[in-house]
DNA sequence: CTCTCCCTT
């Protein structure tokens, strides 16, 4: 471990020290014991606060993984050289400190037998034209930039690990696109054919991206780089805005699109023809889409690479459960189809780049055999890390106390703001209420600090006091900021927002949103819980849980690192260094936590005959995919001999879970095909309905009043002609001018349509406690789902006005395999089974329902407005499964039993 | 009578 680093610092001992007035007066207690206990193993007695781990030690491991084969010898042996290389390498003058490594490259041929590891530039830099030269020489990536477009045009993987900061997402594409690389090689590609192919092919770099946000932001600032206008040369390709080809098709050389874009794409082209180099960025993260694409690159390369060769299917990965339904040799036959169109196309090879930020490589290069690697270090402060010495039972308090410590123990001013990490909304609102009334306390005490300016959220420009009051404000000149993702846009702004007059310090209380998402700036500690939420299926049952669980440590280290973005920072843990040390190394890869049922019909919509000899990254369970069988079977999707049906090839066109897809399909028999478009459109946003602080206090009574407005779209029915009712209610009070179509307002206005009645779109959700951005979002959905829906030949104006029944029989007939009934009154039959339930005699819950598939027991979510109604539907269907305090079911919609022996299918 | 971590087509 090293130990460069002296950790006596303020807070490290005021860390240990007991502040209980700050515990015991302001718990509201009982409730939260034990629910936020952290569970972690109780340490042994050594256990030390002062533990210290700075950035180095995490830039050194990259090192020791490119051999993968390494035995124990070879690892010794690179530790001593990579000790060497540190001191060598600490330039006293550079202001990097000591510990970290200024270069480090490493190249392995394919046979893993010629090795050959560097230290010292192999080439000199690539001449940088157009704008911001000076600060893109200074990126960290710049000096290894004819290194990397020499590794990327001699192999055809490449693995770039380098931190972020270190330049490589916005500058390694354009050394590649300056270098001529991809002209060359297309160029070659064809020179043996007897015919020139209409089209180019192979010329456009793709830079895979996690979020949206991140591919646009790229693309802007690549174009001002290089000093072309958006979408001509750079562009960005994301839902619902693609600017790319602006001067005619195949014109941009570099797109930056999400990952479900680029995989959307493949559907339509496995070969991924327009492209020569595709680069998957942020791989660490291992998220659902980047992985699916990892399998469907791989692919696309050896059908391109030249003289054929290279297996894709699955290596016998499935081992455990593969039974002798498993059909490589269909596949096999796929893929020798693309070969030989490949061919005939001139198809150059497809290039990889993998942009990893994180020591878990040895996953890529397993996938990838024979890939090279490069390794960039990234521009961190070292960060101090600090464990606490015991295991908190309460974390909130913990927090408290940490963040109160750091409060009084520490300067204030610009750099000193501190950024909490908890799993959810309630315990961030809980944390922000304490920490205000621990601070409004320590005011009353200090009469000689005055000079405090109270509630100024009022004063900052575009944001209306009735919401915000409660959710952050200054005192003691303490700014208390909450940051999770379903609170709206502009209250999410203050914790970015520079620090207002009258406030010295900021203080964020942050979901995972602020691990990857957002960056923020002038944050010196982090106070990390060790927890976070995390979703979870399980195939056998269909069910879906939300679970607090322990973090990794490439989590943790991805927590601590957001202190050290602009200047040294210190990570507190509330767990002890013993607790780290039984983390797992990394983070469950999402795929192996999801229903997979819309990957399996994508892949089948790519022409993968069976998803079970596709090449995962991390196979999921097969088990999980027969369940997607069944699941798309039932549906008719698929038929007895697996192939997609006609009807599954609609399906797999549209971006939505197979179960929206079918239910959408289905409203053409209904003649409803407006109605449920609305419907999955707003199924699709999530989060519709705001409800401001709960569990805050709330003054003027914002919860019950956000409760009162929703009353008023509540369908007797159930949930989804509740959201029916408020996407028509919206469309019919509100003006919508969304900067695509400002004409339609203009034209709305004219025709005196836009009454006096109407009101802006703003004013219209704060009014009816409605999440402004989830409403445009799924009106954004309904217009892409709509046009596919015209594709496919639907009528999408087709309406069954005020024919509810209709409405409710498709509904039905979409979501039939997601039925539940009610059980029996408990005190009338089965008695004794639910009578834990009935407290005192009473029956406090008005029914359990039995699921038709799989016969689990559930109970209606109290977030429905089908909760508590009297009489309690006979019959109903849902949307989500969940599993929290209880089973609960979601979304539900009341429908008739017998309906479904004429609309659905045979289910037992 | 509970609350929905984070993403994306």
């Amino acid at each position: 471990m090293e130990d460069d680093y002296d950790a006596s610092f303020d807070v490290g001992v005021a860390v240990k020290e007991e502040l209980p007035e700050a515990t015991s007066k302001y718990k509201k207690k009982e409730k939260r014991r034990g629910r936020r206990s952290n569970g972690m193993r109780q340490p042994g007695s050594t256990s030390k606060a002062n533990d210290v781990i700075n950035d180095a030690g995490r830039t050194d491991d990259y090192v020791s993984s490119p051999d993968v084969s390494s035995d124990a010898g070879a690892e010794k042996k690179s530790k001593k050289k990579r000790k060497r290389d540190r001191s060598s390498n600490s330039n006293a003058d550079d202001g990097i400190p000591e510990g970290f490594l200024k270069s480090s490259m490493h190249t392995e041929s394919t046979d893993g037998l010629e090795r050959k590891q560097k230290t010292s530039l192999l080439l000199p830099p690539l001449p940088l034209k157009g704008m911001f030269i000076d600060e893109r020489r200074n990126l960290p990536v710049y000096q290894h930039s004819a290194e990397i477009v020499d590794l990327i045009s001699n192999n055809d993987v490449v693995l770039v690990v380098a931190e972020t900061g270190s330049g490589k997402s916005t500058q390694l594409p354009v050394y590649v696109h300056e270098s001529g690389l991809l002209k060359k090689s297309a160029k070659a590609a064809v020179a043996s054919l007897s015919q020139l192919p209409k089209k180019k092919y192979g010329r456009t770099i793709c830079v895979t991206q996690p979020r949206r946000v991140a591919a646009i932001t790229l693309a802007k600032r690549v174009s001002e780089e290089i000093n072309c206008i958006p979408g001509t040369i750079v562009g960005h390709r994301v839902r619902f805005d693609d600017t790319t080809d602006v001067r005619g098709h195949g014109t941009t050389k570099i797109i930056y699109a999400t990952d479900g874009m680029l995989l959307r794409e493949s559907i339509t082209d496995p070969l991924l023809k327009r492209y020569g180099m595709i680069a998957l960025d942020e791989a660490h993260e291992r998220s659902l889409q980047t992985d699916v694409l990892f399998g469907v690159v791989k692919r696309a390369m050896a059908a391109r690479r030249k003289g054929g060769g290279g297996n894709v299917t699955s290596s016998g990965q499935l081992k455990d459960n593969v039974d002798d339904e498993l059909n490589f040799e269909k596949d096999e036959e796929i893929l020798s189809g693309m070969k030989e169109e490949a061919a005939s196309l001139g198809l150059p090879p497809l290039r990889v780049c993998v942009m990893s930020a994180t020591l878990d490589v040895d996953t890529f290069r397993t996938f990838f055999p024979g890939s090279s690697m490069i390794n960039v270090p990234g521009r961190q402060y070292p960060v101090q890390v600090v464990h606490s010495d015991q295991i908190y039972e309460d974390y909130i308090d913990a927090a408290l106390n940490t963040v109160i410590n750091i409060y009084k123990s520490t300067p204030d001013g610009d750099g000193s703001d501190v950024l909490v990490f908890l799993t959810g909304q309630d315990e961030i609102e809980d944390l922000a209420t304490l920490l205000k009334r621990y601070l409004e306390d320590l005011k009353n005490d200090d009469t000689a600090d005055q000079n405090v300016t109270g509630d100024i959220v009022q004063n900052i420009k575009g944001i209306g006091t009735s919401i915000t009051s409660g959710h952050s404000l200054i005192v003691n000149g303490v700014l208390i900021c909450v940051l999770y993702a379903s609170l709206p846009p502009e209250q999410q702004m203050l914790a970015f927002r520079p620090k207002p007059a009258g406030c010295s310090r900021k203080v964020i209380l942050a979901t995972n949103i602020a691990e990857t998402s957002v960056t923020l700036d002038g944050i010196r500690y982090v106070v990390d819980c060790g927890k976070h939420k995390s979703r979870e299926y399980k195939s056998s049952t269909g069910m879906e849980s939300l679970v607090v669980s322990d973090i990794s440590k490439a989590q943790a280290a991805q927590r601590m690192g957001r202190a050290g973005r602009i200047s040294e920072g210190i990570c507190l843990r509330l767990y002890p260094k013993e607790s780290y040390d039984l983390l797992a190394e990394t983070t469950v890869p999402e795929i192996l936590r999801v229903n997979l049922a819309q990957v399996v019909l994508q892949l089948k919509g790519m022409g993968i005959h069976d998803p079970r000899s596709f090449s995962f990254l991390t196979p999921p369970n097969s088990e999980s995919i027969k369940k997607s069988f069944e699941v798309l079977a039932a549906l008719g999707a698929i038929d007895k001999s697996m192939d997609l049906t006609v009807y599954g090839k609609k399906m797999s066109q549209l971006p939505l879970d197979p179960i929206y897809a079918n239910l959408l399909l289905q409203s053409s028999k209904f003649e409803c095909v407006a109605e449920i478009l609305s419907v999955v459109a707003m199924l699709s946003a999530e989060n519709i309905f705001y409800h401001p602080g709960r569990g805050v206090d709330d003054q003027g009574g914002l919860a019950a009043r956000g409760a009162a407005a929703h009353r008023r779209f509540a369908s007797y029915e159930g949930d989804l002609p509740t959201l029916l009712n408020v996407y028509n209610a919206w469309r019919k009070e509100a003006i919508y001018a969304r900067t695509a179509t400002p004409r339609k307002t203009k034209q709305k206005l004219k025709k005196g349509k836009a009454s006096s009645a109407m009101l802006s779109h703003g004013d219209w959700c704060t009014q009816n406690f409605i999440n402004g951005r989830a409403l445009t979002r799924a009106h954004d959905v309904r217009s892409q789902l709509s046009d596919l829906c015209s594709r496919l030949g639907m009528d999408i104006h087709s309406s069954c006005s005020s024919e509810m029944t209709t409405f409710y029989k498709c509904i039905c007939a979409g979501l039939f395999l997601q039925v539940a009934t009610r059980l029996p009154n408990p005190d009338q039959s089965q008695g004794k089974k639910y009578s834990r339930y009935n407290g005192a005699g009473i029956i406090q819950s008005r029914g359990h329902y039995k699921t038709k598939i799989g016969g689990i027991i559930v109970s209606i979510h109290p977030s429905s407005c089908i909760f508590g109604r009297n009489p309690a539907p006979k019959c109903v269907v849902y949307t989500d499964l969940l599993h929290t305090t209880r089973m609960y079911i979601r979304g539900t919609t009341q429908i008739r039993e017998e309906w479904l022996n004429d609309y659905a299918p045979h289910i037992d």
